[in-house]
RNA sequence: UGCCGGGUCGUCUAAUGGCAGGACUACGCCCUUUGAAGGCGUCUGUAGAGGUUCAAAUCCUCUCCCGGCAGCCA
């Protein structure tokens, strides 16, 4: 209930262009959107937000939304990219039930628009060069100039056309052009390529084709003939939509979708195009398209992130035309947010060092009672085991402490989390780096959580875990991918020159509760004190854990020490 | 400088001629057996100059600034 009074709120300007359009009836008061990803490359975050655009549109107004492959590039597209984005909208909660299409499914009917095209003396077949066509085509100042092969009869045409489609001719060699105005000052008018020949073998149709559609050609024609009335596209195709009603102007098309562009999401501390992305993989800065750290969904997916937290993202984003980079903090937000809800916390220490109680029992052991999660009392409680030594985070000590310093320093008391208050007696240090080694406390038995005494004030309380009642992990922690806002600004270096060399630090002697031996792929904590985490899906195994860090929790303290 | 688009708190985003609001961030206080979470509060904004109007972020004029466009990529 919440959540759609919620969503009724958001009002951006192209849910405003869709309230208009069924005032007016337009469209018989349908709404039909499309999810249009080329696959050359898998899904970031941005395309999420694209994804959670259509789709969200089409629940909302009572719709439909397809997914479309817009494969009409065999040289960059694999099968690979294919299956990764299926899985990843399905991984966002977003369903195309039977509307899986390709825009290779309609390479005959597009075909057969060319030929419309050339049949209407609104389309010739150039012979130029390359060069001599990028030579004709003038500049953003200056016109163009025509084609000598741009007359050429319709016949001619067609059958040039037909022979181009009969592998008869060397890629470069012709090429299909739109005939509109190489003066116009909107460069996309300036006669268009329609169709290239490209000899290469296609995902889908093999070697079925050699010639294929430019992407102007095959998007708008594809939007008509699948019955879309909003085709959403970012800013970049602004340019591009008087052709793409030119196009369904000129053909006979059973509708004419309307062509809306918003600005892309873009986030600070990253890049977001598949095209750096992949230089990212191709040069191992990272391990893979699924690196926790790449702003891919399975990178995200793969740190620890929920679907919600990334739709709540992109929603509080917003949609709107101005082009703009979102704060980082805001998806640091959205993640907390999520996962403070659902996690089970769990006590674990990534740093060790080792506590001894100079008056604990040699044997003894106790049983005590810690909270799944505060946030959810339906998660209930789990037993942690108190000894004679235990491990401590090194950070939560320090022998000769700064003021506002709440944990254990010499002389002070402490309290430990579902446990005992301790006092530290005395510090034993490493003989020869002066490093501090072991600490020796007191626990004053009085104090056991939920005792009277326990009530007492102390300032801090710090995690643990038992010595004896602790197994091994490697905790990965994950920060910013760049050391900088925008990596792509500076002209005189590569993007990848700011690359966080501390993006990634393997922890490799880490303590953490018994249980989380049975954890599964991808399973959800928060390591009390430290921050989310989650088991990795590639390289856990029982013989070795390893979890990746979502997200540290706030950390005020860390900002009060970088003051002082 | 041809065409197209865009400029609202530090960052995003609302207000569609009628009190410039929300979120994130930052800062402060309260609470706290997570220095977390939560609660309360504070700071900061209509690019500039004119004009129309009882009233302008919004309409008009001029100026400034920022993006996109010269693939047989999408």
């Amino acid at each position: 209930m919440e959540n759609s009074e919620e969503k009724d709120q958001i009002n951006d300007f192209i849910r405003q262009i869709i309230k208009e359009d069924l005032k007016e009836n337009k469209n018989d008061g349908k709404v039909h959107t499309r999810f249009p990803p080329e696959p050359n490359g898998y899904l970031h975050i941005g395309h999420a937000q694209a994804i959670w655009l259509n789709f969200g549109l089409a629940e909302e107004f009572n719709g439909k939304c397809n997914l479309r492959f817009d494969d009409t590039n065999p040289e960059k597209e694999e099968v690979e990219y294919v299956d990764s984005i299926m899985e990843d909208i399905k991984w966002l909660g977003y369903d195309w039930d039977i509307r899986l299409y390709y825009a290779s499914d309609y390479f005959e009917q597009l075909y057969n628009f060319a030929v419309e095209l050339i049949k209407k003396g609104k389309a010739y077949v150039d012979s130029l060069t390359p060069d001599e066509i990028k030579e004709y085509r003038g500049t953003p100042t200056e016109p163009g100039k025509e084609s000598p092969y741009r007359d050429r009869t319709v016949e001619e045409n067609l059958d040039l056309f037909e022979r181009m489609r009969a592998w008869e001719f060397e890629e470069g060699k012709h090429l299909l052009r739109a005939k509109i105005d190489m003066a116009s000052p909107n460069m996309n008018l300036r006669d268009p390529a329609i169709y290239r020949i490209r000899k290469v073998h296609h995902h889908r149709t093999g070697d079925e084709w050699c010639i294929y559609p430019m992407y102007d050609f095959a998007h708008g024609q594809s939007d008509a003939l699948e019955g879309i009335t909003h085709s959403i596209c970012t800013l970049e195709f602004e340019n591009h939509r008087p052709l793409y009603d030119w196009f369904l102007d000129n053909l006979s098309v059973p509708c004419h979708p309307q062509q809306i562009e918003f600005a892309r999401l873009n986030i600070n501390y990253t890049v977001m195009s598949k095209r750096k992305l992949l230089t990212l993989v191709d040069n191992n800065v990272v391990s893979g398209w699924d690196d926790p750290r790449m702003p891919t969904l399975s990178g995200f997916r793969r740190r620890g992130y929920t679907p919600e937290a990334i739709k709540n993202f992109v929603e509080r984003a917003g949609i709107a035309k101005r082009e703009s980079i979102i704060d980082i903090a805001l998806l640091e937000h959205s993640i907390r947010e999520d996962l403070n809800k659902k996690t089970q916390r769990v006590m674990t220490v990534l740093n060790p060092i080792k506590v001894i109680f100079d008056n604990y029992p040699e044997d003894k052991t106790e049983e005590l009672d810690a909270v799944n999660n505060p946030e959810d009392e339906k998660m209930g409680k789990r037993k942690i085991t108190f000894s004679k030594e235990i491990y401590i985070e090194r950070e939560d000590f320090m022998e000769d402490p700064p003021k506002k310093f709440f944990r254990l320093s010499p002389g002070n008391e402490v309290r430990l989390r579902y446990a005992y208050i301790i006092k530290c007696v005395s510090v034993i240090n490493d003989e020869n780096t002066g490093e501090v080694k072991e600490i020796h406390c007191t626990y004053d038995h009085e104090t056991r959580s939920g005792m009277p005494q326990s009530k007492r004030k102390v300032k801090g309380t710090i995690h643990w875990i038992s010595v004896n009642n602790s197994i091994e992990a490697e905790i990965r922690l994950y920060d910013r991918l760049f050391t900088v806002e925008e990596p792509t600004k500076d002209k005189e270096k590569d993007f990848i020159d700011f690359v966080n060399p501390d993006s990634l630090k393997i922890l490799t002697n880490c303590k953490v509760e018994p249980w989380l031996k049975n954890a599964k792929a991808l399973d959800k904590f928060q390591f009390e004190r430290r921050g989310y985490f989650c088991l990795d899906s590639k390289d856990s195994s029982s013989e070795k854990l390893v979890f990746n860090r979502t997200v540290p929790l706030r950390d005020t303290w860390a900002k009060i020490a970088k003051k002082q």
